[in-house]
DNA sequence: CAAGTACGCCAG
DNA sequence: CATCGCTGGCGTACTTG
């Protein structure tokens, strides 16, 4: 070992020559690790150093060493009591005796309290209280465990069958949970805190879970828009915005404001999904495609696949007749449903109404009335109209029913398309005499069948592809059939273009803009018909244009078989949006409802036991000009739209992993909580549960080592940017795991790429190769040479082909425990802030005077340069315009000169962990920025910055990772400050 | 030029 | 009182290294 704490390569050399492959692998891999047990907080990382061969063992006991004596430095500045360390470096160790555990702390505690001088009588308010605590609190489960052990109390991290705890702690429980606990004394954190206040256990009932009543949720009074505070907004369609004298009427609160449920309240979610059509037709087709796909996997196991190998396709499309409406007026047989205008809608019919109309009978069309439209609009077409409630479960029995009588014609295949309407595919039934005859027979029996069923009519539409069938639909519509089997050109040359799918108001409204400038009627088929397909690609692209020739020419190949590829009918990504409802008066009431959708998410993630790598936020703000209350009834009203998406090193389904993400991207957006107005969180790149565990070891063990040491490179001490390594990481993989999946890394790497690539173009994720790789990088170029002749002695192909761009994340693990840490890194080119600087002006926004600068100036000054000295902010200001984004960053360029670590994961190493939970003391401290918490260095980093880029303003990737700090500091501030 | 991000569009 | 404006997939434009 050398002084500078790096092997000698000699003796490196010999050494790994000892080692078996698996042994050398995790070497190279435990070295990050090992460069993390500098933490005190890793202290079972440090108990796995019994099974390392000595020599491994020495060289990270060495490395860690001295960065512990770095900490203890660090923390002996002004701290009083710095030998004991910290209340987080002890509960972060995963204990394996937590009672033992628990009363070594009791000691540590009295001791640090006789240090400083403190009273060291021990509380007995929680005596004979045993508590465990469920789920995400507030305060942290680790802070719970404090407060209960110091005053008396047990705490166990998991429940016995036994049933040991007296107590259990949650503030919300899921109705799995809630049964499962209905024995128990559920009480929310409060009673902790309150029985410590007053000294004495309060009773458990006044804080009892059950009987949480939220009726104290009330419409908070809302600061007016500072520039445009304008009235309710009565234009029919949000299309224009004009100016109003009117100042906003304040919404009064209703005092018991029971009937007002907003996004502030935590049931807002599950009330606004139970009365969500569109939710629920969302819904309903992703269980009905997933429900299908597994039987016809099971089906494809026990007899094989059948390809339909039919060179003439005989595809069936079956929709029921303005389904919501149809059904709804089953209950109402006072209803001439025939001759009466009848919609589905919420609020009954009232003139005014703004409620959406989800479907409308045949009688309401002759009006004009449409789907989608508004009921005060509809009322004016047709003032006779009659509103009908929705009937979501007769919808549900409806389509069952349906799809029972489906499956019973044995097609030879079935896609449901929604809860009301689904594709058949029924070459096979039908036989090459009489095939008129035999569709028409088919369809006739098919409806009279359904009606009889369900009382409800279809109609079918029948020919030979799927685009053919949907438009044989439309013209059998309603309660009819029709066969497409002739004079397809006819056929399709006066239907509107707008009746193709995938032909929107967009795209009609290019047509006629940029291809028939001049026609003044609605543009049909026959008309697309006559232009040349490269004139198409020119307007659209090439798939969109080559699309709409091929469909006006009536090609369509689209699949409807899913076994053929059941790939391409399995769920990609999990989302869910929320863009009514939305008002917040705070980013802490945001935070809380971006927890509450993660947990939804994940929800559906556990359910699909499935993991994300990416999580996308996407929000609607409210358009500068529109109205702050829209005409609808907590309605999105006029919005911009902004989404910013985040990488995952490590997959997660864990809520707060996501909600932490979002939180981040939320304040990387930069919307005045106030102007909010749509929430979407979405989670993409999704992977196999457990085989994300196959991948998170190598991730989660790759960190920097410490390449300065290692070469012996000089350090600069007094330099604010070097790396103390003072983050901390802590391992959810139990150490058995880690040389069989180790060992397994080699050989079936390459076939899990191969499947991986052919399931998805894209590379969903970097595989462990990549991380190897990455490893290599981070050692000195001498020892890399020598490990690759080794590894290549061996046959072992680590980290030689890798993909032409690498991108590693770090992140932190929960573990169930919810005590263990995980690092998250952004590779340097992800996401770079300017985007969404860029993209403003261009957004969909009628304002659209906005000068560029402004925009800019606008995103910068609200996300970093508040935080700057003013006369900073203005240079910056000034400058900025002046900025060339091809510069290097500063940071590279003061890492080049080793003045900061020579690492790429510059965003890296912060603790989510410590964001989520409010032992502020403790970890607050856990935030770094270029790998220092301390505000001195970090000042002096700041103060070099400023002092570098005066004249050409920041690099923007440098904006970018000072505003992630920013936003991880004032997480922390918003729900941890004491 | 391959791959990534942001965002738009569409269907029910 | 209102009202419950979802969601997944695909395509394009543009950036980046
Ligand atoms: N903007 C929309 C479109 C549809 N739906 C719901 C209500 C419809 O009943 C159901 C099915 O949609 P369809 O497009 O099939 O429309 P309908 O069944 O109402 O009428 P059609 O006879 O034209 O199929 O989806 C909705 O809530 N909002």
């Amino acid at each position: 070992m050398s002084q500078d704490g790096g092997p000698s390569e000699s003796s490196f050399r010999d050494y790994m020559s000892t080692l078996e492959d698996d042994e050398l692998i995790e070497l190279i891999t435990s070295w990050s690790q090992k460069r993390k047990a500098s933490s005190p907080k890793a202290a079972d990382i440090n108990t796995n150093d019994a099974d390392q061969p000595s020599h491994s063992s020495s060289l990270s006991f060495q490395l860690a060493q001295e960065d512990n004596e770095e900490s203890v430095d660090d923390l002996g500045g002004d701290d009083k009591g710095p030998i004991f360390g910290d209340y987080a470096s002890y509960f972060a160790t995963k204990a394996q005796n937590q009672q033992i555990e628990d009363e070594k702390f009791l000691e540590w505690n009295k001791k640090r309290q006789q240090v400083q001088g403190q009273d060291t009588k021990v509380s007995s308010i929680f005596t004979g209280c045993v508590v465990h605590v469920n789920g995400y609190t507030r305060p942290s489960i680790a802070t719970i465990h404090k407060l209960i052990i110091l005053n008396g109390g047990k705490f166990i991290h998991h429940l016995s069958s036994k049933g040991a705890a007296t107590h259990i702690i949650a503030e919300r429980l899921t109705p799995r949970k809630q049964a499962e606990f209905k024995n128990y004394k559920v009480v929310r954190p409060q009673w902790v805190l309150d029985s410590i206040e007053r000294g004495s256990l309060q009773r458990w009932s006044d804080y009892s879970l059950i009987e949480v009543d939220y009726g104290q949720q009330r419409l908070q009074f809302r600061n007016e828009d500072q520039t445009n505070p304008h009235a309710k907004q009565d234009d029919e369609d949000e299309s224009e915005i004009g100016p109003s004298t009117e100042p906003m009427s304040e919404i009064v609160d209703t005092t018991d404001g029971t009937t007002t449920i907003d996004s502030k309240h935590p049931d807002f979610l599950k009330q606004f999904f139970a009365k969500s059509r569109l939710h629920h037709l969302s819904t309903w087709k992703a269980d009905l495609r997933l429900e299908f796909l597994n039987m016809v996997i099971e089906q494809s196991k026990s007899q094989g696949h059948m390809p339909t190998g039919a060179s003439h396709r005989i595809i069936v499309h079956v929709d029921f007749d303005c389904f919501f409406a149809t059904v709804s007026a089953l209950k109402r047989p006072d209803i001439d449903f025939q001759n009466q205008p009848v919609c589905v809608s919420h609020g009954g019919t009232k003139p005014g109404s703004t409620a959406d109309i989800a479907s409308c009978n045949y009688v309401c069309r002759k009006y004009g009335v449409k789907n989608g439209m508004w009921v005060r609009q509809a009322k004016k077409l047709c003032p006779d109209l009659i509103c009908l409630d929705y009937d979501f479960l007769g919808y549900e029995t409806a389509s069952k029913k349906l799809y029972e009588i489906l499956l019973g014609l044995k097609p030879d295949c079935i896609l449901p398309v929604s809860i009301d309407e689904a594709l058949l595919e029924i070459s096979s039934l039908i036989d090459d005499e009489n095939t008129v005859e035999q569709v028409q027979g088919f369809c006739e029996s098919l409806r009279r069948e359904i009606y009889e069923q369900t009382r409800c009519t279809v109609s079918v539409g029948v020919s030979h592809n799927v685009l053919l069938a949907k438009l044989s639909l439309r013209k059998a519509k309603p309660n009819g059939y029709f066969y497409l089997h002739e004079n397809f050109e006819e056929f399709l040359h006066n239907i509107p273009v707008s009746s193709l799918p995938g032909v929107g108001g967009a795209i009609v409204n290019k047509l006629i803009s940029q291809v028939f400038p001049h026609s003044s009627s609605e543009i049909t088929i026959g008309e697309i018909q006559g232009l040349e397909r490269a004139n198409l690609e020119k307007v659209f692209g090439v798939k969109t244009g080559t699309k709409l020739f091929e469909y006006a020419h009536g090609i369509d190949h689209t699949s409807i078989d899913i076994n053929s590829n059941p790939e391409a009918f399995t769920r990609k990504s999990i989302s869910i949006d929320i863009n009514w409802g939305i008002r917040f008066d705070s980013i802490a009431q945001i935070d809380e409802f971006l927890f509450r959708v993660s947990e939804e998410i994940c929800n559906k993630l556990q359910l699909m036991k499935m993991c994300t790598s990416q999580v996308t936020l996407k929000i609607l703000k409210r358009s500068k000009g529109a109205p702050i209350e829209p005409p609808k009834f907590l309605g999105c009203g006029q919005c911009d739209s902004f989404s910013k998406s985040s990488r995952l090193g490590i997959p997660s389904d864990d809520y707060r992993t996501i909600g932490m993400e979002a939180r981040i991207l939320f304040r990387n957006i930069g919307c005045d909580p106030l102007e909010l107005r749509g929430v979407s969180i979405q989670v993409t790149k999704l992977i196999e549960k457990g085989k994300e565990v196959q991948m998170r070891l190598p991730f989660a063990r790759l960190d920097a080592p410490k390449t300065a040491r290692l070469e012996g490179k000089e350090q600069h001490s007094d330099t604010p940017m070097e790396d103390k390594s003072m983050e901390t990481t802590q391992l959810e993989i139990p150490s058995e795991l880690d040389s069989s999946v180790l060992r397994e890394l080699p050989s079936s790497i390459e076939k899990r790429i191969d499947a991986q690539r052919q399931r998805d173009k894209a590379p969903i994720v970097d595989l462990p190769r990549d991380i190897d790789a990455q490893v290599f990088e981070q050692l000195p170029p001498s020892i890399q040479e020598e490990l690759r002749s080794e590894l290549r002695r061996r046959n072992i192909t680590i980290g030689e082909r890798t993909p032409k761009r690498k991108r590693v994340y770090y992140q932190q693990v929960f573990t169930r425990t919810g005590a263990s840490e995980v690092i998250r890194i952004i590779s340097p080119r992800k996401s770079p802030s300017k985007s969404p600087l860029k993209k403003s002006p261009t957004k969909k926004s009628p304002v659209k005077d906005v000068k560029r600068r402004e925009t800019k100036v606008a995103k910068v000054d609200e996300d970093v340069l508040n935080e700057l000295p003013p006369s900073l902010r203005k240079e910056i200001l000034e400058e900025w315009d002046e900025y060339e984004r091809t510069n290097m960053t500063e940071f590279d360029r003061l890492r080049e000169r080793g003045k900061l670590p020579e690492t790429k994961f510059h965003n890296s190493a912060n603790s989510i962990e410590s964001l989520v939970m409010d032992d502020f003391e403790c970890k607050i401290n856990l935030i770094m920025f270029q790998k220092t918490s301390q505000p001195s260095k970090i000042i002096k980093l700041v103060d070099r910055w400023m002092k570098k880029t005066v004249e050409k303003g920041p690099h923007h990737r440098d904006l970018e990772l000072f505003q992630t700090y920013l936003s991880k500091l004032n997480i922390i501030a918003i729900h941890c400050m004491p």
